[in-house]
DNA sequence: GCTATTAGTGAATATTGATTCATTCTTTTG
DNA sequence: CAAAAGAATGAATCAATATTCACTAATAGC
């Protein structure tokens, strides 16, 4: 007997894994998960392509867990904005802004985790995500037609058009930030773009003019 | 001299031409640009792969062209529907619903039309497939304005807005009918989100409860 | 210091699919 | 029919990346 793992390693190897997810996730939000090369992500986190295959299955399961991660983030930001005091109108309004400005501010990882095509086993990441996402639209749909702020609809239905106009809006392929990067950074027009989405989810949502 | 280009053959070209065309749509139709390869267009047109090479500069090119002539019908059948008698309010919630019922038909070319990432040529026939797009509902909703049924507003950002609220309802990744294509068959849910879809669409175009 | 064990390496391999091109088949015309 | 030109073919080639694995380096326990 010579060698049993110890903590010094483990840590190690949790460090250089760790290392890794966040280059893969940076090379995400650069270009999707199509242009994140293993051998990129290699030379960023500086160990050699065979390394990311001890720390990971494969590329999929790599990429798998970074969506896992990526969507964990933006799920408790707008849980926490739904979770908020006021009526649902109002903490509905919060979400949207909090996703609509976390799109804004990283339109390439937005789009990848809501509409690039991924592998499969990606995809049934995705799966949950959705599954989440819609889950606190629709609850907080729900509640505003039991306050009556809301009138009656097919809460899923709904939240749906919700996600679609803002990731439309802001990194669909029919949006402002593909074709000119330069102009969508001018902060001021992003603030005007929005409110401008806002208030036409809002008026979808209530049919009451703001 | 002994061989010259003959009416025969010229027709033939084109028929061959044709055919491959139609058998690029039907693929495309079928798994996006993304899963349609050469050798199974070859395969579905009865040509050898180098046939291709002979009628299409590149796949990029052939794809190119797909898009082209399957945004044209698009574009136009929009176009009738705005073009009719009206109120501006009505004729929208014509050409929506005229849109809406196309991408039911077809999700995965409607998906491939919209939001599927594709080479820089194809994405360069997708630039002004928006333009059109975007320039029809645009026109629509100023036409609104001035009749005054809808209130003032970007225009632009509203009819994206429209866009992706449709999209992502319709075909997008959170779309019920990506994990239930079966159950999307009954026609009988799909006027009710259809229904469901415009009503969000118009109330978030005039803040007026329908 | 020695040895067993695991971690790291990166060139070589495997895979996938577009594209080419030497060859064969067709058509045209004298 | 023969010669010239073009069209069609599809196996071979190329290209781009993910993945492997034989080898080297580092670590742990004696």
């Amino acid at each position: 007997m010579a060698y049993r793992e110890t903590e010094k390693m483990r840590l190690r190897k949790a460090a250089a894994r760790q290392r890794i997810a966040e280059c893969t996730y940076k090379c995400v939000a650069e270009g999707g998960f199509r242009n994140a090369r293993i051998t990129r992500i290699a030379q960023l986190a500086d160990v050699a392509t065979g390394t990311i295959y001890r720390h990971f299955e494969s590329k999929e399961d790599l990429f798998a867990e970074i969506f896992r991660q990526a969507t964990q983030r933006e799920i408790a930001k707008v849980t926490k904005a739904l979770a908020t005091s006021g009526s649902a109108t109002e903490r509905l309004e919060k979400a949207l802004r909090q996703f609509a400005e976390r799109a804004l501010k990283g339109p390439v990882m937005a789009w990848s985790l809501i509409a690039e095509p991924v592998d499969p086993k990606v995809e049934e990441e995705r799966l949950a995500y959705r599954k989440a996402y819609a889950g606190l639209f629709e609850q907080a749909i729900r509640e505003g037609i039991e306050e009556g702020c809301i009138p009656d609809q097919n809460a899923r239905q709904s939240s749906t058009c919700l996600v679609g106009a803002i990731a439309e809006s802001l990194v669909g392929p029919l949006s402002p930030t593909q074709t000119n990067l330069a102009a969508a950074k001018e902060t001021e027009n992003n603030d005007q773009l929005v409110n401008t989405i806002i208030c036409f989810c809002l008026q979808g949502l209530t049919g009451i003019r703001r």
